[in-house]
DNA sequence: ATGTATTTGTACGTATGTATG
DNA sequence: ACATACATACGTACAAATACA
């Protein structure tokens, strides 16, 4: 069952992106909409900081909340999205090889990791992602066994986010992400047609549940002239 | 006047900082804290909703709030945070040269890229930020003259964020950023020890204050090799 | 310049629902 | 079955910033 102040956020999320609600324009009043959705200004609130958060609205005391235009133009590649739904917002043909799939016990490096103890099971993965018949990404990803049972490389070519979420019931909540530059490996050399390039753009994760258990690291290697990654960034984090 | 939910927040951050209260703990209830600080549910709440969105603690429903181990080892550079600000936490000798700084007209580009018109006045500066003597990063600046007036060789020296929000009084509140990586081009042969890289990580950020109005253009070109960007990212954005 | 209405921000209270142990 | 803890949703009151007559 779906909250309320949810369910009005995705309404009033919906009719931005539609523009029914123009960028400049102001939402009703925080009173009005209590009467428009039938809701407390408690549930009313939360759902404007949603929008906040999101970078849809901003909200100034005294006037109102206008709707800015972030997002407009683009969608946005940061926070915790897996590949299959980025690639649904992708022209061009999209497709994944899996390279490698192995269950294995964790050595020193990987049960570092993911802190676990060496010797755990683990799966260890390693996923070419190609558009239009090129192969531009590289991903490898380490999964703790003992949280996320009974992955099979059908499930790695299309979605392990999706297994995770809506076979095993489990909620990914949060990730700690680092990107960096860095040169080309073998790995790159063997998986990715480089074009020359020398360098990749490198994107290691580090995602957990909302158990606050840690499940899979990754590590994503971009090949730089097909890397972008945007950011909504609030300087003030009030609510 | 600070609110008390954000005291709050300060306060318990920071006993999560000093690690007074350890990754692993669970925070005292809200109940708890209710009584601790004198203060109601709601407060707390708000309090605790910073502390999630912040990356410090994860709430579970009938269990309490885990603080989590994300903040110990690293400060984040995502966000919107001043190169003056981010040095305080590097080791190293920082330093900043500024190599342009003229007003000037806007030309077509630059006008579009600060969305005012063509021959508005603007601040065009470059600066080349230094590590322990090597000129690692170029940041180059657009900054509406309109809305920051009065800026100076000086104060771009120091920390034009300073001066905006400390001078001038106006509040930085939202940015939008994109991260790329490009090949090298003129300015980053003239003024960076490139060290042989022929690509440089690229921050682009447009920069709005507290009414949504944008204020700032920046590109910030960083030798790869001495570039780090961190985001913390939840896939449930709820509050 | 002043006062008033509007709008958002903060703080508190109460009740009920849902997940955990 | 029960107690505990967080989640949602309703309400009230007042403060602070803004807009406008």
């Amino acid at each position: 069952m779906k909250s309320k102040y949810v369910s009005i956020y995705e309404q009033l999320a919906s009719k931005i992106e539609s523009k029914e609600i123009m960028p400049g324009d102001y939402l009703p009043s925080e009173k009005e909409l209590m009467s428009i959705y039938d809701a407390s200004r408690d549930t009313i609130r939360k759902s404007l900081v949603m929008l906040k958060q999101a970078g849809y609205i901003q909200k100034t005391k005294g006037k109102g909340s206008i709707v800015i235009d972030i997002h407009q133009f683009e969608f946005p590649i940061s926070g915790i999205t897996s590949f299959k739904e980025i690639s649904q917002s992708i022209s061009g043909d999209v497709s994944t090889e899996v390279v490698c799939f192995e269950i294995m016990n964790a050595d020193k490096n990987l049960s570092g990791k993911l802190n676990i103890n060496l010797g755990d099971k683990i799966y260890y993965i390693e996923r070419v992602r190609k558009v239009d018949g090129e192969a531009i990404i590289l991903d490898i990803d380490v999964i703790n066994a003992g949280i996320v049972p009974g992955l099979t490389k059908e499930i790695a070519k299309d979605s392990i986010y999706d297994y995770i979420e809506n076979e095993l019931g489990l909620k990914i909540s949060f990730a700690k992400k680092e990107i960096s530059v860095q040169t080309i490996n073998n790995l790159d050399k063997m998986f990715i047609d480089l074009r020359g390039f020398d360098m990749m753009a490198v994107v290691e994760s580090y995602t957990y549940l909302d158990d606050a258990s840690l499940f899979q690291y990754t590590i994503s290697r971009h090949r730089p002239d097909r890397f972008k990654f945007r950011e909504f960034a609030r300087r003030d984090k009030n609510v």
